[in-house]
DNA sequence: TATTTTGTTAACCAAATGGTTAAATAAGAA
DNA sequence: TTCTTATTTAACCATTTGGTTAACAAAATA
């Protein structure tokens, strides 16, 4: 790919990720990538475009592929488990992630209708079978994705309020995040399990 | 209060609770409220004030009065149970305000910083004598806020996602929600009884 | 009633913003 | 080299946006 490309991609996503896209301004992203502006149009045409550029990626890695982890020879809660370990470890990394994504999908409801998505039905079809084995707790399984999620993605959601609240720092936070790996497969297998 | 003001200040709760401070126009709250724009100026003096005034409000309904619950004769469990139903029934009425919050926060964190907030506090000494008399499960006080935070506000903030990836209608969102009092309430205890 | 204060409007303004263009330069193909 | 195509730049443009102003109307006060 041209060296410009990505470089004006690495910067939009940067500046979308940090202010959406309202609160993002071409110019902005032009002068992190250090091109003149009307490089972003020759290379994307439109602030709409390359924001759709960048959004479809994230949206993929916020509902990331679960199959590796979901085919495995495994009860469906410990299977829960490594996917919370691994998703916070994810998040960790990306921690603007998710309040980007669920802004732009606030937004434009529409525009996220057509990407793929086969996260659920795996869950669910998971989850049904240990269900039927008797070593799984019933639950409404909608109650179950937005219960694991939220454990998951919800502190770094709350990620400024939360600094606040606890007078904690940035580093004091993510020291928070590592040890919610531990809270998170102790919440999952005391919910969960039978 | 002059019923001009007031119907200014209902317009802008509106347009701003939906598309946060730079996703809202002047005139759009002018419109709403049906009233010149120049009016918004002399009641309010800038977009930044009038936003101040509706996030002020907001915010210290996100964080409510705890008192009258957390001073209660009753174990901490119990306060949280009857918080968290009284908390995501309020939500149910005001579904935007999670991400309105968060995201006024995560724009300028220095903003909110004067605002008065006695919540942790008097949740972390309620809690710390049911630790002693060993009737509560010992976790760090920082996971238990952002836990049962999350457990109420988080199906909010990912509403859109929700009914995107469950395909439901804003009204099965809401049956969802009123469930979710209940789901709430078992997980609280769960995760925090001895 | 006369006068001052308060509330309201339409027209206007400057800055910001997404986007375009025409000319210049660099790179490839012939 | 020469010609064509791709890349880059500065200047420019139209629209939007927050904000102002000056004239006007309605209350309130004297």
């Amino acid at each position: 790919m041209n060296p410009t490309e990505e470089k004006i991609l690495l910067a939009a996503e940067q500046i979308f990720l940090k202010h959406g896209y309202d609160g993002s301004r071409m110019q902005a992203i032009a002068d992190l990538a250090e091109i003149n502006k009307a490089m972003l149009h020759y290379y994307f045409r439109s602030k709409d475009l390359l924001f759709e550029r960048i959004f479809k990626e994230k949206f993929s890695r916020f509902f990331p592929e679960i199959e590796e982890t979901f085919q495995l020879e495994m009860n469906f809660v410990d299977k829960l488990c490594i996917f919370a370990e691994k998703y916070i470890d994810f998040l960790i990394q990306n921690p603007y992630l998710p309040l980007f994504v669920l802004n732009s999908i606030n937004k434009n409801p529409d525009f996220s209708k057509n990407l793929p998505l086969k996260m659920p039905q795996l869950l669910l079809q998971n989850y049904l079978e240990d269900i039927d084995k008797g070593i799984c707790k019933m639950h409404n399984p909608a109650q179950i994705l937005v219960t694991v999620l939220g454990i998951c993605a919800f502190p770094f959601l709350a990620k400024p309020m939360m600094t606040l609240l606890l007078g904690a720092s940035d580093d004091e936070f993510f020291e928070l995040m590592h040890q919610r790996k531990e809270e998170a497969k102790i919440q999952i297998r005391i919910l969960f399990e039978v």
